[in-house]
DNA sequence: ACGCGATAGTTGGCTAGCCAAGTAATTTGG
DNA sequence: CCAAATTACTTGGCTAGCCAACTATCGCGT
């Protein structure tokens, strides 16, 4: 039975807590995107959405800089979603290097089938967990979060203490 | 600074939890990749090693149960393994549609880079949290896993209730 | 014995995601 | 005032991953 602590390589046992992690970010992906399939969205594409349902006509760069993947990984789901007219793009006046992302009426009418898809998700995930449980795992992923921007940043450059 | 809790438009409260979880699975995964690029493999194949470290001479076809990968992914990511020379394949004597795996000299010699690289990641991983708190992070990791699981198994079938 | 269904893998076609290199426009500096 | 660096975005090239369709082989039942 495929459930919880499967089969795991004595490898892994260096590794308990990441394999956990690594386990769960399948899965919850998994989900998430056979939900987001039911509506018609590829993974990531929500994201683009919801940033955009907060602020409409937003540069490219500060979407970029909220959703926090690559440029060039942004400007083809950019350009897809626009294919399929969820968007549009035009270049800014001002600065014509800018390409400001403006929300069709296709791509406004997302939003509730956006925030049902979150609440199922969100729901399955705390089915098995009580409030408290939520709230420290929510709590540990942000200190998780935080650890490993915090080591990226500091041995990109150099990598690693040279032992 | 994009630390714990950044910018998160209003629709992510629905799905505070899912979405801390969706944070965690980024930067989890982003860092495991930049530690698998210094040791030269692509993210998924140390799993497939790690399995065959456990038992070489494997069908294919358990590894593909092991992993729970996409049979396609795996046929893709051991043709590539096996241009590199991580690894051989050659069809089964009994059942010729079975594929054998097999380690090289320079798969096996992949163990202990591997292990540190879970090493690494785990230490990094666990360096904000207590003891208690990343035991409790596992649990509820599994528990969620195993919500999901079943929710993805029971409306799979019959989408959803008809409401 | 023979055909049909199940099983094992592969290939095609698509998206997400990364890095590296390239283009265009704007800003900075000598 | 014009060249050099910077910024904004795109394109090429690659892997992971999914689904769907296909091939080949094996096993089963009538």
């Amino acid at each position: 039975m495929p459930h919880a602590e499967p089969s795991v390589p004595d490898a892994f046992d260096v590794g308990r807590v990441s394999y956990a992690i690594f386990q769960l970010s399948v899965a919850h992906k998994g989900y998430a995107a056979s939900l987001l399939r039911r509506i018609g969205l590829h993974p990531g594409q929500e994201l683009i959405l919801m940033h955009l349902f907060s602020r409409d006509d937003q540069p490219q760069s500060e979407l970029l800089a909220s959703i926090g993947v690559d440029a060039s990984t942004l400007s083809r789901a950019l350009r897809r979603m626009q294919d399929v007219g969820l968007l549009v793009r035009e270049p800014a006046e001002h600065d014509r290097r800018v390409m400001i992302v403006r929300l069709t009426d296709k791509g406004r009418a997302m939003r509730e089938p956006i925030a049902a898809m979150w609440r199922d998700l969100d729901e399955v995930t705390q089915r098995n967990l009580a409030p408290q449980q939520a709230e420290d795992l929510t709590r540990a992923a942000y200190a998780v979060i935080e650890a490993i921007e915090h080591a990226a940043r500091t041995h990109e450059p150099g990598d690693e203490e040279p032992r």
